[in-house]
DNA sequence: GTGTTTGCAAACGTTTTGCACAGGT
DNA sequence: ACCTGTGCAAAACGTTTGCAAACAC
């Protein structure tokens, strides 16, 4: 039917991804993961975070250029992103907001859904980049 | 005051990128560029690049693994991303969306707007997946 | 003149891939 | 038994960096 079986590392990646509520890169999954299975590589992680992200189990995070990071809880928590140094942190989604309309797909295309993600300074860019270039940033995105 | 100059490749980079209206990635845009100016590097491009987004003049949006990808063109048009190959295409932005209402920052942090991205299926891969592949994503998407 | 920016090339870290073998069904 | 999945190591890829020379101010 789907030709996909269920091999006990991809079982413990999705188990181990889905503890925890942090989202880890590739190789931080690796090594939590080798905990368990001293004799995994590298290598089997990547091909199974791609497989189950195809499968829609876990999303992949798109890193800020570097390294991607994965999520094992795709629909709890917003996602707020540093816009100088690339950095993801939580934020609690509140009662109130609801996903964005969809709008008609291009041709030949599906739309799914949306994401949401936030854009700001996390602590330390902000303190880098001092008063006048956060005034400037937030000018700039008022526009 | 600033210490950054206005150097000649920064301003053919920036130029370029605006004269464009897809997303290049730092290597298509090293190629335009390169048309005009042979003896640039692709360092400078990528130096360049990450100045200006830090500066808030363009947007570097995240390949989802890979390439990062560049806009000049900071606010006229949401994006629709491929679920399963990661190709970006542009979607008109209708008149009644708005944006999401911005939740409170954690500490510390500031948080300067959103960005909605859409997720979907590219006409490719939704060939490629086939018909049931397509309906479990659906259903996993409707969750 | 001073300090930023460039070109070049080498280094870096992440991700992918080829292959022989192990393992699931 | 068949064919998918794995481990290993090497390669590929995008990106960053060190340095001396070139340039903007």
């Amino acid at each position: 039917m789907d030709g996909t079986r269920n091999s006990n590392q991809r079982q413990t990646i999705l188990e181990e991804l889905r503890g925890m509520r942090s989202h880890p890169t590739a190789c931080e999954l690796y090594e939590v993961v080798r905990r368990r299975m001293p004799r995994i590589s590298l290598g089997t992680v990547y091909r199974n975070l791609d497989l189950l992200a195809r499968q829609g189990h876990i999303r992949r995070l798109a890193g800020d250029g570097a390294q991607a990071r994965f999520d094992g809880h795709p629909d709890d928590h917003a996602h707020l992103r540093c816009v100088s140094c690339g950095c993801v942190a939580d934020v609690a989604r509140s009662a109130g907001d609801r996903p964005p309309a969809l709008p008609r797909a291009p041709a030949g295309h599906l739309i799914l859904g949306a994401r949401v993600e936030f854009l700001g300074l996390c602590p330390l860019c902000r303190a880098e980049l001092g008063p006048e270039r956060v005034a400037d940033l937030r000018r700039a995105w008022r526009a």
